[in-house]
DNA sequence: ATATTTGTCAACCAAATGGTTAAACCGAAT
DNA sequence: ATTCGGTTTAACCATTTGGTTGACAAATAT
């Protein structure tokens, strides 16, 4: 019976993925998880005792998906410029394939700040030393304008990230369709890395 | 008993203006805010009918809030340049004021993307036009590289308003005190609109 | 002064919600 | 075939939650 039981259990949290990524803890209810992985609400319970829990389990999957993405700007060997271009041309796609995972992530982080100490003693936990390193060393060889480490990061992400999470409102101020929003996102796979290596380049 | 009522009314539209920012709809109780207001939980329903009707206004006061913000960067007559540097300079200060705002018309429009439709229809309902066209002209005069204007628009908005809706997971992967943080917030006040110009300048 | 409207509250209600229980089910080992 | 373990379900439970009611107080109008 082992199958089925990893089966259950893995539907549960599929479901729970779907339904707390989209509306978040406290909008999510445990019998729309229980109906979208087609059984009873007690199993719910019975693998995952409480919605804190599986609300928990769902949460460290979502980041551990996410962690490697940041990674790649934190903790990766290739050279500043490239890894800017790497990161910038294939997060989009990430976002593709788990749209609500980001928004997911800061927002639960955003109502549990306490959260992240947790988060941080895994391994695979990103760290910015290696980052900051690489930075110092460009702007050293005068590759690139003097910058925080800290400071480019946080513009690394927000370029990318920011245009999925307010995807609604930006669409609706710039009065766009969604396909040509998504158009919009399609262009800046590239245009995002120009932008910022426009604005350090030496 | 004019003063008494409208008294009353805003005392409640303070009180759920906090819980429905902080906690959002779905997290928010119609008993914390009357509470908040120290009113009985029935006045919510006598001047405001329902928690929908209730955190409508709530939602459409906090839109007018914003608006005035992205306007100074589409229709504001100053020169671009001027315009990038005093909206980033001051966008940090309205956040200030109004921490969880932003975040709260974000993720409420997420939820519920058609209502910026309705939103639409109000004066003062930030448009891209203007700021487009003075994109456009800053082009063919030379003075900044070919850009489209929804990109940098959305560039603008990304790196400035990112760095708080996700500040707990930035501060948690810069592994940094929330009063070193806040010392990174105050140098993107000019850092920021630096960063844009640089990028986009001739 | 009195009637009428407006504002406020305590008590109440029905539905929703997270969680529990006890019985049934089912495959595998004895 | 029977027992035994984990698995699954229907029914149930206590609490929370948005919302209502009816009595009462406080203004305002007559």
């Amino acid at each position: 019976m082992k199958a089925k039981v990893e089966n259950t259990e893995l539907e549960i949290l599929n479901a729970a993925k779907e339904v707390f990524q989209e509306k978040g803890m406290a909008g999510s209810r445990m019998q729309e998880i229980a109906d979208k992985a087609r059984i009873n609400k007690s199993m719910l319970h019975y693998y995952y005792r409480s919605k804190q829990l599986l609300f928990e389990a769902v949460f460290k999957n979502a980041f551990r998906l996410l962690a490697p993405q940041l990674n790649r700007v934190l903790n990766d060997d290739t050279e500043l410029f490239d890894k800017i271009r790497n990161f910038t041309n294939n997060y989009i796609s990430f976002v593709i394939q788990h749209p609500y995972l980001p928004n997911f992530v800061i927002q639960e982080l955003n109502k549990n700040p306490d959260f992240i100490g947790k988060l941080r003693t895994e391994k695979d936990f990103p760290r910015i030393e290696k980052f900051k390193a690489q930075v110092e060393d460009a702007i050293t060889r005068g590759i690139i304008k003097p910058i925080r480490a800290e400071q480019l990061f946080i513009n690394i992400i927000s370029l990318n990230i920011l245009p999925f999470i307010a995807a609604p409102l930006l669409q609706g101020l710039i009065n766009i369709t969604e396909k040509e929003y998504r158009e919009l996102m399609e262009s800046r796979k590239t245009e995002v890395a120009d932008f910022i290596i426009n604005s350090i380049r030496l």
